[in-house]
DNA sequence: GACTCATGTTACCATTGGTCACATGCTCGC
DNA sequence: GCGAGCATGTGACCAATGGTAACATGAGTC
């Protein structure tokens, strides 16, 4: 980490931005909560905390650049990860989960704040949420292929979304705060994670059609 | 609101614990995220910020006791709900994520503490982790009753009930943080959720058994 | 080499969570 | 019924925090 730090005879940092925010993951995935301070940061990146306000507007702002850059990033790995899978729908579908939960094991502390920060109405969060919907849309074509193709049950394609979205950010959600082992024990809780969303992708998709119909 | 404020003539408040509590959910539940302040809560409970010390030993584990009390009462209102159910295994399970989501419907600012913030480690939230170990354990013993009923597949429970868990608590998670509408449109998004949980769980019961079987 | 703009610094502020010594009043033994 | 003791609330105080503003420094440009 002295990486972050310049050597005190240089006044400009040269990256401070980028700085901050890698130093603000590394402390919220290691204390699983952004509970840093600005000064902190500030002090372990080697300048004074009033310099944090050149390249964010308050700390909350540091945040929501995280948070946009994480959705940014995995909708890149999603995008390029289904690139690899050729035409195959059903390939392409799994890949998605598979690429956030691989997302979420690289960067937990982005990851913390894209899904388990409550993002306050306002102007501070629109990127971030620009970049949410974009990550989500891919979803929901590749949802919308597979059942032109046949390979997903007819219904509501909301419903189904619904329920792919819910079970792999579920389960994220319940790594992240470590209320996994109340349910699975001790193990690799990643494995059993993976397999379980996997499994349950079938199981929608071997599922009774009638199920996902609208009421 | 002023039922929670005592007349300046009396002394002592009477509950305040039960008041602060009180208060701190609401506003948790407006303003979606435990962001506010003891003073402020203190003064509108019509007392100084420092008799709440009296009564929590920080601003935490103020959040602590509220998570304790939430998943004691969703126990109790799950427990109740079965009863009423009678012996049918499978309406017993099917309860379960009915009574929690609409537990979530009715105590939001609970909800949120619950399980979209961070417990720290250490003593403080050591009664919040005990009750919720109860609570799960209640869903752990329904599943495996279903599973030697012969009414939810074979294999490993941890894994079923990992999916069940997660499809419930995502899609809780996704409406508390505002993320329902990205995926569903507007609409009456708390039907949908329920009914996307009912169709899931109806997947998993008519799903393949060699799914939920261990590698 | 002077102008300028981005970036960093120093000094400062109000607010916050938390502590401490003191005040008040309910309750229970006598 | 009354005094002691304990729970509960108060007021004054503290260090740390997010945030702001005026000033300093340096890099790039004409």
């Amino acid at each position: 980490m002295p990486a972050e730090r310049r050597k005190p005879a240089e006044y400009h940092h040269g990256s401070l931005r980028d700085a901050l925010m890698r130093l603000a993951m590394q402390r919220i995935a290691a204390r699983g909560a952004p509970d840093f301070t600005l000064r902190e940061l500030a002090a372990e990146a080697g300048v004074t905390h009033a310099a944090t306000y050149r390249h964010f507007a308050s700390r909350e702002a540091l945040l929501a650049a995280i948070a946009a850059w994480g959705y940014r990033e995995l909708h890149a790995r999603e995008a390029a990860a289904q690139a690899e899978q050729g035409a195959d729908p059903w390939a392409r579908l799994l890949v998605l989960p598979e690429t956030y939960l691989a997302f979420m094991l690289d960067a937990p502390g982005a990851f913390r704040i894209m899904l388990a920060h409550p993002w306050t109405d306002g102007e501070t969060w629109a990127d971030a949420r620009a970049a949410r919907a974009e990550s989500y849309a891919l979803l929901e074509e590749t949802v919308g292929t597979c059942q032109r193709a046949g390979v997903l049950p007819e219904g509501n394609p909301a419903r189904l979304i619904a329920a792919m979205l819910g079970v792999t950010h579920g389960l994220a959600s319940l790594w992240l705060n470590g209320q996994f082992g109340v349910v699975a024990g001790e193990g690799d809780a990643t494995a059993l994670i993976r397999e379980t969303v996997c499994a349950s992708f079938e199981a929608f998709r071997a599922s009774d059609p009638l199920l996902w119909r609208d009421a």
